[in-house]
DNA sequence: ATGAAAGCGCTAACAA
DNA sequence: TTGTTAGCGCTTTCAT
């Protein structure tokens, strides 16, 4: 029953008017006359016409298309975003054209190019690092770019992200100061800017405070490595294991959190506190009640369309690298052990 | 700096050969000669030529394009379908693009005629009820559909869901057999026929097994109505609440077990168990482990698409309505309070 | 095997 | 305001 389809040549006869003029009424911003507009809107709604999106990219350049590159899915933090994106844009008027990357580079450069083949107007990376060649390919292209959730050394290239490295600190402080001293770090993948710059906001500010990171376990913002990272981390008896540990974002977090209980005995947060980052829907699901960092998901979403728009719209934009600052959500997998003083510096 | 893009024209040029040799060299399938494959070749990648999509796309009628619907991403079943979809999708050369829809029916026509514009190849309805006249202008516009996790009345329209009937039926069964008696149910969205057929299949057991449903809930897929249906149904005190109680998914689930705990100070399973239906992750979680039925993912997406591909590739394929039998997963969230030989019927 | 030529459905000058 | 005309970049007959 393949019904082919209604073009504005057919729907032109129909309305006894030139096959341009039905383009005009279909194009936001054309001039036509009432008579025409009534004419052409009859003889299309009987016939069942739709403007061809294709046809349309292919002679104006527009293909109201964004490529959004992905990873990570079971993190609740994309999900949530994706939504976001996808919901704003479709306000808009552009569509998202979803690619699932692995972190493999080679993987997501294919992937990218193959964005690009289908003339999408921008490109937003989410959580993927890419590869400057890549990005000077989009750039050659003219597609615009913006990075969310990951940032960039080359400031040629838009970036929205939270403050990590200010988060980091937030935490560093909020334990130093609520009496903990056995400080101890999960870090997620490495090739990640989150993780590198949460990392060493932790740090240095624990540093700062005169106190030596505790000990440290790699998670690779996996689940299955978080337990095992966690068994590794307190498998010593109670004055030889961390009495607080920062994990670098939640979905390890809350794995950190189920092992400690469950697998090692251990009390949330008599024993050990737990802090994370992002604040994603289950952080605050009593179960878990994690401290965490906010990251403004909806906030961070808002301002990469509006960098990503720009961009596209305007000739020359400059890219933006915008960090956007996530207070400190105190609950319950932390408590204040002593008052200290001595917290700021 | 929005370079103009490399056209197969100028690769021709460059390469001392006709622009439909181009073609011929970039169409699978195309018959050219080693010669005129090694010149074209060589000139494309020095100008880094790639075909445009969206130009093959109009005048072959194959866009190449997946359009996707879907909703309630903040349910952990979701963005796990839709990662499989897309990954799988991509190694068969085709992409997503996304449509967010909420359940107003008007926004998913709407949402659906904006697909049909961007010339997909076709759909896929994830959790979503489509009204008959949309499936009908699909039809129309031969472009094949096929429901994800929904299933529908008429028998034109392929759908894939897990089987809900049968899924109900094995719950009430066990809950049954393991000697519980005062048992509730929660429901989730009533316009969703999974919903409609977990209910049917629970109830219709449980009468059979002649037991009553002890009291029901309305928890329409979300957390919040949840947990306040939860409050509803455990307010009185023990000898007059449930024992017992099927929550339509997951996601509700996790809500209700918080609130029992946290919320109403119940053990769960103790003073009572929990059942969802999905599996979805955190079901599996330690804080959860929580007994319930299967939808094997990976299977449900593999044949969606290999329907909805049957369906682009070949004239005339047969609608086809897939159910899957999902294994009912015992976790800590039930438990056996007595043998019940009555259980089977 | 290859080139010439005809469109795919539309927008955007350009005349009128 | 309207119709005519020329493409957008490609695939696909059709000759050669």
């Amino acid at each position: 029953m393949s019904q082919a389809r209604v073009t504005s040549l057919q729907v032109a006869l129909k309305a006894g008017v030139s096959q341009s003029a039905v383009s005009r009424v279909f194009t936001p911003g054309a001039s036509a006359s009432v008579k025409t507009i009534e004419k052409v809107q009859k003889a299309a709604t009987e016939l069942g016409y739709r403007p061809n999106s294709l046809a349309r990219a292919m002679v104006s350049g527009k293909s109201r298309v964004i490529g959004l590159v992905v990873a990570y899915l079971n993190n609740q933090f994309y999900p949530e975003a994706l939504e976001n994106l996808s919901k704003k844009f479709q306000e808009r008027g552009y569509h998202v054209l979803v690619f699932m990357a692995s972190n493999s580079s080679d993987n997501i450069d294919t992937v990218v190019e193959g964005i690009l083949d289908y003339q999408v107007d921008g490109i937003i990376a989410a959580s993927v690092s890419l590869s400057p060649e890549l990005s000077n390919k989009c750039r050659k292209a003219g597609v615009p770019l913006v990075l969310f959730n990951r940032a960039h050394e080359s400031p040629k290239m838009s970036a929205v992200t939270s403050d990590n490295y200010a988060g980091g600190e937030k935490v560093a402080k909020y334990l130093v100061s609520a009496g903990y001293e056995k400080i101890a770090y999960l870090a997620g993948w490495e090739g990640a800017s989150t993780q590198r710059d949460r990392e060493a906001g932790f740090v240095d500010t624990l540093n700062a405070c005169g106190i030596k990171l505790f000990s440290r376990g790699f998670g690779n913002f996996e689940m299955a490595q978080s337990r095992k990272a966690t068994h590794e981390m307190f498998k010593n008896t109670a004055n030889h294991r961390p009495d607080a540990v920062f994990v670098a974002n939640d979905h390890m977090a809350l794995a950190v959190m189920d092992t400690l209980r469950y697998e090692l005995g251990l009390k949330i947060p008599e024993d050990v506190a737990v802090v994370g980052y992002d604040d994603v829907p289950a952080a605050e699901w009593p179960s878990y009640d994690l401290t965490t960092v906010r990251q403004c998901s909806e906030q961070m979403v808002n301002i990469t369309i509006d960098i990503l728009l720009e961009e596209i719209e305007t000739e020359d934009s400059q890219p933006r690298i915008v960090k956007i600052d996530g207070p400190l959500i105190i609950r319950g997998s932390s408590k204040i052990i002593k008052e200290n003083e001595n917290a700021g510096f």
